[in-house]
DNA sequence: ACTCCGGTTGAGACAGAGTCGCAATCACAA
DNA sequence: TTGTGATTGCGACTCTGTCTCAACCGGAGT
């Protein structure tokens, strides 16, 4: 709750320095997202909002999502193929994701090895790094055994091993 | 000449072991792709084919591309805002991506060492890795200057300093 | 508490990327 | 050369996201 609080009066502020409003659409949408720790696509916080009897619109969340993204305490992210998803940051939170390519799951994880080697690399080539993107994809434990035996059914269509390959 | 000539054996077997034939279309789109080495979109793959009076739908672009991306001799990557780009792989060719925000140029790079930590990282949660996609976006070293020029021009919308933050 | 004004909303049209169904066409093996 | 199943082009369609605009509302000033 603490937490909420906090992110709320940035949100306020961020507003407030610009004549916005916090109109209550805006304020559904914002406790829609930091309510729950999950990554939400645009339409499936419409659907959730509208569910619970909030009249709101498409437009209104896509509007919305923008500013709180802008403030900074919301981030937007390409997980699927499609579309992105937003997922409330706490203040200097950062996070790369993992995500099972079975049962979707998303897992943050955060390895400052790796950031720091990406600070090398742009540095290699004269880059100002402003931002960057990483996913990596796979089979998380619990699918395991699920992507086993769906490998067994099919008989493999995508798989040319490198013995017919040429 | 020798290396596209492999990848385009690799693409025969392809599709032969598949049933499926070597159309004038999908020829055209193979040699569009590995005649020079760029990141290209569907769309600029359809008006490079037509402006060589080459008669060519946009769905045979996308069912073409995806063939070559099934086969393994062609990437496709998330580097704009909106769609994909496709580029040519060399066998074993693996590396990510430094994309300028200012140009739009695209670097290629590979770091072994964030390679392994990706390994380290997944293992750390049980997925068994199958892919990932790590795009790291900033300023080129050639566009620095006229991006502080952009900066100083405008008087910073976005900059919120934490000492206004609350 | 009331007013007023500029910011905000909802609805639906629109845009861009990509997919799909189907009749006509083509590749390729016999 | 022929036959047949794969492929194509077209246009309609889907999906995600943006835009326009008249009606509406938040909140500062009174």
């Amino acid at each position: 709750m603490t937490t909420e609080k906090r992110e709320l009066q940035i949100f306020r502020k961020y507003l407030e320095r610009r004549g916005l409003k916090l109109t209550s659409e805006r304020r559904a949408l914002f406790d829609e997202i930091f309510g729950r720790h999950e990554h939400l696509e645009a339409d499936e916080l419409l659907v959730r909002l509208r569910a619970k009897h909030k009249k709101i619109s498409r437009a209104t969340i896509y509007r919305t999502l923008e500013l709180l993204v802008d403030s900074g305490i919301v981030g937007r992210v390409r997980i699927g193929d499609q579309g992105y998803r937003y997922e409330r940051l706490r203040a200097g939170d950062h996070h790369d994701h993992l995500i099972c390519d079975f049962c979707g799951r998303v897992i943050e994880f955060f390895e400052p090895r790796i950031e720091s080697l990406q600070d090398d690399v742009a540095a290699r080539y004269g880059f100002i790094l402003l931002s960057h993107s990483h996913q990596m994809r796979g089979i998380c434990r619990s699918c395991r055994p699920r992507a086993k035996a769906a490998e067994d059914r099919f008989s493999r269509p995508k798989a040319v091993p490198r013995s017919l390959a040429e």
